[in-house]
DNA sequence: ATAAACTTGACTATTTTAGTCGGATTTACT
DNA sequence: AGTAAATCCGACTAAAATAGTCAAGTTTAT
């Protein structure tokens, strides 16, 4: 299992632009963000960015503004925006049975047993992405402190010891 | 963002492999299970599932019996065998940031402000997984309703729209 | 012995991902 | 009008991961 740096990539230029926007609102008025300028922030190939923003542009998520002197502001508050919506937006849905969607599949059969597993896990990962947004990642706020999420209990240990 | 197919297959054949076991269990004795029956009813290849089931034997999830009349049980009651071990024994290690753990990134820099996000996305998925046997998915039991998982909202429609 | 099953490791084909390249289009500025 | 700055677009490529195959073992029950 495993998250595309395509997915990755689109949020940390999306957190990118929502960061500088709010460090110069002191400034009153900033234009939109060229690429050029978030891929050297954040270390992203110009040309790979061009590609990504075309996905979130037409998911409008960004508005893009062309010519000189163009770039690309968000298209709505980053409060609003999601992090799931802008996975979504430039990644294949997230895929976890090969019986589509659970109509095709025969729910009694031994081989759906894991059917339901499969469904309950995309829906608790994009229940997790879509219960922070922009804004939050841009605030720094601790996000095992959010509603959403269960109690910690003591997996982390599981993990370091399973991981070597 | 996507499951492999082998720590699906994983996680089938050994819902396989408690469910025969639960299902003879009238029956008294049965013995171990042999790859070749559960890749016929699993649909899997059985060359396919001789690599996989290395991996679970060596994470000692399984125990083999090697010779005529061999086979594969389970190493433990399907109760307290976790999914998330199943997958982690098969596949590749949740990979989520490209700055080791937390120490290699410079917590405060504008390229690791989604750090954090990451890192709790690969806890949400693993603290999912982890809370749910095997004997749960044999059951059938509903796992929705599982005492870890957040209040259902109604995030169905916002993928179903967004899937097409 | 022999056949049934696991064990092992190398190999291959396919798909996905990540990234590049070249050029076209739009717009601001002079 | 001309030019430079930026997005836009589609084809292309390289590398990696995934899925699966193959061949030759070893172990054990009968």
């Amino acid at each position: 299992m495993k998250l595309s740096t395509r997915g990755r990539y689109a949020v940390m230029a999306m957190a990118d632009i929502a960061q500088q926007a709010a460090l110069s609102a002191s400034d009153g008025k900033i234009g939109p963000m060229k690429l050029a300028d978030i891929g050297l922030r954040q270390e992203i190939s110009l040309n790979y960015l061009e590609q990504i923003f075309g996905d979130l542009r037409r998911a409008e998520l960004v508005t893009s503004h062309r010519g000189a002197h163009g770039g690309y502001t968000l298209a709505a508050a980053p409060e609003s925006i999601r992090i799931g919506d802008v996975i979504q937006a430039v990644d294949e849905p997230v895929e976890v049975t090969r019986c589509g969607s659970s109509s095709g599949c025969l729910a009694k059969q031994a081989r759906c047993l894991t059917h339901d597993l499969w469904a309950q896990l995309g829906q608790t990962i994009y229940q997790f992405l879509n219960s922070i947004s922009l804004a939050d990642v841009v605030s720094g706020k601790d996000l095992s402190r959010l509603p959403h999420l269960a109690q910690p209990t003591s997996l982390v240990e599981l993990l370091g010891e399973a991981g070597e």
